[in-house]
DNA sequence: GCAGTGCTCGTTTTT
DNA sequence: CGAGCACTGC
């Protein structure tokens, strides 16, 4: 006990009664020691009962930022909720805490916990996006939303770009819609504006997007709408641009913890850093180790500089692991090592040894699916329950052989997709029809609806109402009240006022119960009845789905104090459609690997781990193994008691039959933690009948011809050069035995490639040459690219194409 | 306004 | 290979 308080950090609460304000960062522990255990409740007893020695030291870390680098299944979610219960329990008002994690499940999860331990009423506990949105509704005119903003989703905001793209006379065949989207997405989390993309724009391509991004950002303002990264980036922005907002909140919120802190975007960030200016009472919690959504604009840096941001941060590694097998440990640390970009923990357990974890090859995928398949079905028979079981894979394409073997042997299975329930059409339409009532503006909604059910208004229309709104800059419902007024519109013009007589019918609604107001609209609007003479299949479904919706509705109106049909629907747009996947259903799960994070299963199976696929070949090409390798320590440590790794030397992908080669991973792991095991193949074609197990890597024996020398695998101490490559180097070295060849375009010539001149590269588009190196097979070129920034490519290897002139 | 057909494209998806 | 869609023809 006493050497708890040997680590406790500055005491924060205490510090407060006993000077009745902040004490003086020289002020350690130890002086008031006796005073606080004066004060110490029981409650705060409790809270520190059966927690490690890290985990203390983190939950009773007082004043200053904190940094808690938490390793996998190592008790995080824990000291997190301890830490905020053990702050209430010293004195700090709930109000004074802000709690902001990613997920929903999370968010709630984090508030039921805290609630167990004590008090969390009036503590902000909130995904980052919801937090925006609430900040969003107070700072109002400020952040340039009205009230009663709609929040889009993704195929919301997909449909303004594509209108936007319209407008601008883009080609959506020349520029994809959703490659726009993701550059406009970038420029906000930056918080470039439209004006600002423009004056840094220097292709035509980008001059372009810079033009649909600014038609974009004037169309949701039409419509009152705000996007995901609204949620973030307008916040940030007013933390920035009003020091007097960003002081009274700072104020307010005098701690502010954040989970997953590896998976914060810069937007995020500095909603972060400007919240926690003021006390610098930050506590971040996470992985690096664990980011894998770099690709979404997650930045690593964030984690990896809190240090440097915060230099009297106090930094605690939870290292002990609960979950896993020692086998399972090693092998997910072993193979971790590999990164750079990360900060070493040493995870340990107190578990016995288990089963090393099982490499397997096959012959075949389907040779993979069937074994697992039967390996379930044999653990099964060993005592284990079907939930026990979890297979990932790095794409969902993967599941489907899985899925045919599991049903061929009746095992029992689901899989953890996204997107269900409010991405339902029923669910989406109804949904469409409130969003109208809330903000008349909303052009997207009435769309999905203006003729669902069927009223007659087609295409044709349609086209002509939107021409005509754009003309006079007014929304389409506004446009379709006073079709008669624009004779283009003349002979679908009753049909037009019809319909928005219906919408402004349906307006009184708004003002009754949230469930009622969905049930209202479902009955009125002919939704409900459209769905019961859909087609046999489908329509009990359907129905049963828009029921669940009043439910919803109603669930929501007796939980939340001050319920309004408004704030129901920006819920339901933070609200993913993962009711998370159910870990009780007792069954099989499948899952990408991305779905896993989080999780943890007795027995886990990884497959498909081959070269192209985990590694995923566009991460290869990109250059970032290392977020890959972070995807496969995911996967291994999700597993408790089993691993089981599989991969396969063919396979048919897309229709096609194609060599497999295995993941670059599989030779990180250390000896000691695997067990190799090949199998024959099962369906007729030359194999090699001996299935054997052993400590030895098989590929040794079957490789020959490539010659592969035994070195470099498993444990490896000293350098590790083949894996230690700085990020913006290419991935391959060809002479590295351990790592299989890289997908080989037809070497050129690169001689007459200079510095300065414009490239094509398919993925980041025209790029500048910023220097070149030539080399026989290895011509390395740093080509700059805009909204990417340089990056080193092997030109052999990359697909870059030079411009012609004029291009 | 809808059904049928041909074409394209192919990683992951916390909110 | 096959999902999703844009386009054509009734």
């Amino acid at each position: 006990m006493v050497r708890v308080f040997e680590a406790g950090g500055q005491p924060f609460a205490f510090t407060r009664r006993i000077a009745g304000r902040n004490v003086p960062r020289s002020w350690r522990n130890r002086v008031i020691q006796a005073d606080r255990r004066d004060l110490m409740s029981d409650a705060a007893e409790a809270i520190l009962a059966d927690l490690n020695e890290p985990q203390r030291v983190a939950v009773t870390h007082g004043d200053g930022p904190l940094l808690v680098l938490a390793g996998p299944g190592s008790g995080k979610t824990r000291v997190i909720t301890r830490r905020a219960a053990y702050l209430v329990a010293g004195g700090v008002r709930p109000r004074n805490i802000l709690a902001i994690t990613f997920t929903n499940k999370a968010a709630d999860e984090m508030r039921r916990r805290i609630e167990q331990l004590g008090a969390a009423q009036g503590m902000w506990v909130h995904t980052f996006h919801a937090l925006g949105a609430r900040l969003l509704r107070e700072f109002g005119s400020i952040a340039d939303v009205q009230p009663g903003f709609t929040i889009y989703d993704e195929a919301d905001q997909l449909r303004v770009v594509k209108d936007a793209m319209q407008l601008c006379d883009v080609d959506k065949n020349v520029l994809k819609p959703e490659s726009i989207a993701a550059k406009i997405s970038r420029a906000k989390n930056q918080l470039e504006d439209p004006d600002a993309a423009a004056a840094n724009a220097e292709f035509f391509d980008e001059r372009m997007i810079a033009r649909v991004y600014d038609v974009y950002e004037q169309l949701m303002r039409r419509r009152n709408a705000v996007d995901f990264d609204d949620l973030l980036t307008r916040v940030a922005r007013v933390l920035r641009d009003h020091p007097d907002i960003a002081e009274a909140l700072g104020d307010r919120f005098r701690y502010v913890l954040i989970d997953e802190y590896q998976d914060t975007n810069h937007a995020q960030y500095l909603i972060a850093s400007h919240l926690a200016r003021r006390h610098r009472n930050i506590c971040a919690t996470g992985d690096p180790d664990q980011s894998i959504y770099g690709w979404r604009g997650a930045d690593l840096n964030n984690i990896l500089e809190f240090e440097h941001d915060y230099p009297d941060a106090r930094v605690v590694r939870l290292e002990q692991n609960y979950r896993s097998t020692p086998a399972v440990l090693r092998a997910a640390s072993g193979l971790i090592r590999g990164n750079l970009r990360r900060k070493h923990k040493d995870l340990w357990t107190q578990r016995d040894e288990g089963a090393p974890v099982r490499v397997w090859r096959f012959a075949e995928g389907r040779d993979e699916a069937e074994r697992i398949a039967e390996q379930i079905v044999r653990l099964r028979d060993g005592g284990r329950s079907y939930g026990d079981v979890a297979v990932c894979y790095r794409v969902n394409a993967i599941s489907r052989g899985l899925e045919e073997a599991l049903r061929h042997r009746g095992v029992p299975y689901k899989i953890a997709r996204g997107l269900e329930f409010y991405n339902r059409r029923e669910i989406r339409d109804t949904l469409a029809y409130l969003r109208l009532l809330v903000n008349p503006d909303d052009d997207v909604a009435l769309l999905r609806i203006i003729n669902t059910p069927p009223r007659r208004i087609g295409k044709t229309s349609i086209e002509r109402l939107r021409a005509a709104a754009e003309r006079r800059r007014c929304s389409l419902l506004e446009m379709a009240r006073r079709a008669d007024a624009d004779p283009r519109l003349k002979s679908a013009a009753a049909r037009l006022r019809n319909f928005a007589d219906l919408i402004d019918e349906l307006a009184e609604l708004k003002d009754l119960p949230v469930s009622d107001a969905v049930a209202g609209v479902l009955e009125r609007t002919g939704l409900e009845a459209a769905l019961r003479i859909e087609d046999e299949e489908t329509h009990e479904d359907r129905l049963a789905n828009v029921q669940e919706l009043v439910t919803a509705a109603r669930r929501y109106e007796e939980e939340i104090d001050d319920p309004s049909l408004a704030d129901f629907l920006q819920r339901v747009s933070l609200t993913s459609d993962q009711d998370q996947v159910d870990q009780s259903a007792g069954v099989v799960l499948l899952m990408t690997l991305h779905a896993a994070k989080g999780l943890e299963f007795p027995v886990v199976f990884l497959c498909g781990l081959e070269q192209g696929m985990l590694p995923h070949e566009r991460a290869i090409r990109e250059g970032d193994i290392e977020e890959e390798r972070r995807l496969m320590f995911v996967g291994v440590t999700r597993a408790m008691d089993e691993l089981y790794l599989t991969y396969a030397d063919e396979r048919t992908l897309r229709g096609v039959r194609t060599a497999r080669c295995r993941s670059q991973f599989i030779a990180e792991l250390p000896d000691d933690a695997i067990e190799f095991h090949k199998f024959g193949s099962a369906i007729g074609r030359p194999s090699h009948p001996s299935a054997g197990v052993g400590r030895h890597d098989p590929d040794q024996e079957y490789n020959q011809d490539v010659d592969q020398p035994p070195a470099h695998r498993g444990r490896r101490r000293g350098p590790r050069s083949a894996f230690e490559h700085p990020d913006d180097e290419p991935v391959f070295s060809p002479d590295d035995p351990t790592i299989a060849p890289p997908i080989v375009q037809p070497a050129s010539d690169f001689e007459d490639w200079v510095a300065g001149e414009l490239v094509r590269h398919e993925t980041y588009g025209v790029g500048e040459i910023q220097w070149i190196r030539p080399s026989p097979g290895r011509t390395r070129a740093s080509i700059k690219f805009l909204g990417y920034g340089a990056k080193v490519f092997v030109l052999e290897q990359a697909p870059v194409r030079r411009l012609r002139r004029g291009e």
